[in-house]
DNA sequence: TAGGTTGTTCTCACATTGAGTTGTTCTCAG
DNA sequence: CTGAGAACAACTCAATGTGAGAACAACCTA
């Protein structure tokens, strides 16, 4: 900032309006395939169409606070496993026309969480809903938000690749196949158990054994799986490789 | 955003006050150290402290136009070279108290530039100089800057391994050598010449050969080296490996 | 012209990956 | 209770990629 900045710094009048809000990109996995909260509109602009939770920063806190803080009312979720939810910053969208009604500029944030209750009824969240990422085409969605949806999910299958945050998507104790059925489910790709095994183990501080097993073998048949938690490391070395989309041959 | 938003949302008085800035980390490779172009401040706060170039946005005008602007305007740069710069978004900051006048929310913006000349004088940019990153103090910077120069090395430490965008530091057309220099006066560390070219030209839509070379070796003797250009990857598969830094044994 | 420097190409040992196989433990159906 | 099928975990082996060093020719300066 300049100084003709300061100058004009000190009533907010002078400042162009624009309104700042934070939406959440919140994914979580069920029945093994990847949801996305979502809310109904009940008014226009864009009545009737699915929207990302979010709202106005408010003026005492934090952009992460705002979007943990918009997360939890739509959730009902708080506490200990509202923490457990990984959350971080997607990215910004302020095109000048992106809400008709003034310029609004909107700090997106990503969130991964285990598998949560459906949004409570009674919270303010009435036409809140986990919907499968699948399912929704971008003229069902309000202003820009299938395009931060798709720059959301891009994001979350690369951090896969190179950070441990495919244990957020689940329990604090997960065995090593629920932890590929997270990287299925995200990168949409079936991956080869045995070499899969043996990279999650290989890579230091991505999990570590609890030394326990499971109560039971799998639904339909197989050993107890062996019990791991999320290990301390915050980036994986060497990464894990997502297989090549088809690349248009040159 | 809900309904109640809606319902609030058309006089921009009943927002609170937040201003909207871009600021820029353009940094450019001069002498074979990494540069950061940064503003002097000449009023308070920060007052004679080093602060990122950046300013409002304005109304009519996207997050990545702001940025782009604001760097013309501190380079005095237009036209093709101006156009040659990579730019793309950093992430937002937005603590309350980052700016103690009033609640200020900056999208910061990340910019790779070849050598550029001085910021010409006569600009409004008077102030303006490229400094090396080494020899700044967060003491010396305004506001959180220090924390977004920080997270903008990383960034381009980071982009540099999976993305062509070294090439973004040199003219359209270079040599191995200057693209190897470019790495390793980001990533701070020597790489193995032989094993570098291999790597740059075994990755697929990395560089392409002009068919050309240099008009003279280098200044202290050596073969003329081929010349390349960027080519039309965007991404890098596979990605390149940074040199390990040194983990915390656990 | 000599000596040092640099761009480029090799070689070889080693680590990682992809793909498939084996053995064992378990659930379910009959 | 037993047999069939499923799943966990461990292995093998070929193919690929990497790190380290060496070779060699082209080029500069002195």
């Amino acid at each position: 900032m300049n100084e003709q900045d300061f100058l004009a710094g000190y009533d907010p009048r002078n400042y162009p309006a624009v309104a700042v809000t934070v939406d959440v990109v919140a994914l979580t996995i069920r029945e093994g395939a990847l949801h996305l909260l979502l809310i109904r509109r009940g008014a226009p602009p864009y009545e009737g169409h699915w929207a990302l939770p979010g709202g106005f920063v408010r003026p005492d806190e934090d952009l992460s606070a705002g979007a943990r803080r918009e997360l939890a009312e739509e959730t009902g979720l708080g506490g200990d496993r509202l923490r457990r939810v990984h959350l971080e910053q997607l990215g910004s969208y302020g095109s000048p026309d992106r809400d008709p009604r003034m310029r609004v500029v909107s700090v997106a944030h990503l969130a991964f969480a285990p598998d949560l209750p459906d949004p409570a009824a009674g919270t303010d969240a009435e036409d809140a809903a986990w919907l499968p990422v699948t399912a929704l085409t971008s003229r069902q969605l309000a202003f820009d938000h299938a395009r931060i949806i798709d720059d959301g999910l891009e994001r979350a299958r690369s951090k896969l690749e190179y950070t441990p945050l495919a244990t957020r998507f689940l329990e604090p104790e997960f065995t090593i196949t629920e932890l590929r059925a997270v990287y299925e489910t995200v990168w949409g790709h079936p991956l080869h158990a045995g070499n899969f095994h043996r990279k999650v183990l290989s890579v230091p501080g991505f999990v570590e054994s609890t030394g326990a097993s499971t109560e039971r073998g799998g639904a339909r048949g197989g050993p107890r799986a062996k019990l791991y938690r999320a290990g301390d490391a915050r980036l994986l070395h060497p990464a894990l490789l997502r297989p090549a989309r088809e690349e248009t041959v040159r």
